[in-house]
DNA sequence: CGATTAACGCAAGTGAATTTGCAATAGAAT
DNA sequence: ATTCTATTGCAAATTCACTTGCGTTAATCG
């Protein structure tokens, strides 16, 4: 018996094919004419489809498993306690990041999920991190009248809508008038 | 030669068949457990499953045509002049409305098709009004510091968002900081 | 090093979703 | 009335997503 408890065998094969399968779901994504199905992950992947079936169930729950990644890794949250500074540099990378091409699958997939008990833990571990993360970014900046919730709220769900909705927002362009608004909200919030 | 140009038949059949489609919709997004699929809504509905194929193609488009419909009218935006009074009923009677069973399922539709071009129309049908309709509520409040489309952001946004993450706003508890949102920014904007 | 077992590859099978050809029906035009 | 044609109903066919059983590979432990 390998292991008792806890993660088993996570520096072998498993975890091969799971960076096999990331992948080749990135390049897929960056194919806007190509669909994500099972049959085409697991050709450019070369991982066989049971494989897929047997690890994953669906292929909703691969593209969330990237996206989850995906959005941790690009979009950290800077926290120096300049509360228009940090706020700036974080946004301006976050919308940047939702105008890669493949976004709005990405996106989907989460939201999808999100919406279903199955897959609400997954979600949560891309919801909470973020969370915290702004109340740091807050906390930092000793503001009190706002908390991390609402920056999700005031960021997050105007960036994620347009991006849905195939109009990605522009980096240059919008990222003062969302900063704008979480600074005026700070300063007078009724 | 019925007709050469525009609508063909619109009181006729056609309609008919559209509105079972549409109310045997209505009634399995009711029931939680079951699942919108081509079969369910043609059993349901008393029209054949092919001719569901040959006029909607996909069950995601039907859900799509009731969900624009449904938002339509659940959801007029008053226009009195009082700023904060108009945005409380709304804001009220939307997030109402995004607590009914299958929402959920409805937002998807809707934030799925948004993505893709071939349903960007549809869409479109459901985005633009709204915005006129937010624009004249500030029109009729003498507002200018803002407009139609960062009320989409302050509003419909962060709502669309818990409503898809499974915890939808409260309409008692969260409508005035929704307002209040608004009215900070409307003050302030910079 | 050898035993153990989780993870994988493979091939066939199952079933639901979707398509297609043809006949029947019902608005609309003449 | 009758004619025309868009729309629907029906049944058969087909495609595709997904499952299952079994043999193989490879990682971990004693």
């Amino acid at each position: 018996m390998p292991e008792h408890s806890g993660v088993s065998r996570p520096g072998g094969r498993t975890a091969r094919t799971r960076d096999a399968v990331h992948a080749a779901v990135r390049e897929l994504l960056a194919e806007p004419e190509t669909e994500i199905t099972m049959a085409a992950v697991a050709e450019r992947s070369g991982v066989h489809f049971t494989t897929l079936y047997r690890r994953w169930g669906n292929i909703e729950s691969i593209v969330l498993d990237l996206a989850v990644e995906r959005v941790t890794e690009e979009s950290p949250v800077p926290a120096t306690g300049d509360l228009r500074a940090d706020l700036t540099e974080y946004v301006h990378r976050l919308l940047a990041s939702l105008r890669q091409a493949g976004t709005g699958t990405l996106l989907q997939a989460l939201l999808a999920a999100a919406g279903q008990a199955t897959e609400a833990e997954q979600v949560t571990q891309f919801v909470e991190p973020r969370i915290e993360q702004f109340q740091s970014l807050l906390d930092a900046a000793e503001v009190t009248r706002i908390d991390g919730l609402r920056l999700v709220e005031l960021i997050l769900a105007p960036a994620y809508l347009w991006a849905q909705f195939g109009a990605p927002l522009d980096p240059d362009a919008d990222t003062a008038r969302l900063v704008d608004t979480v600074l005026a909200v700070a300063r007078d919030p009724a």
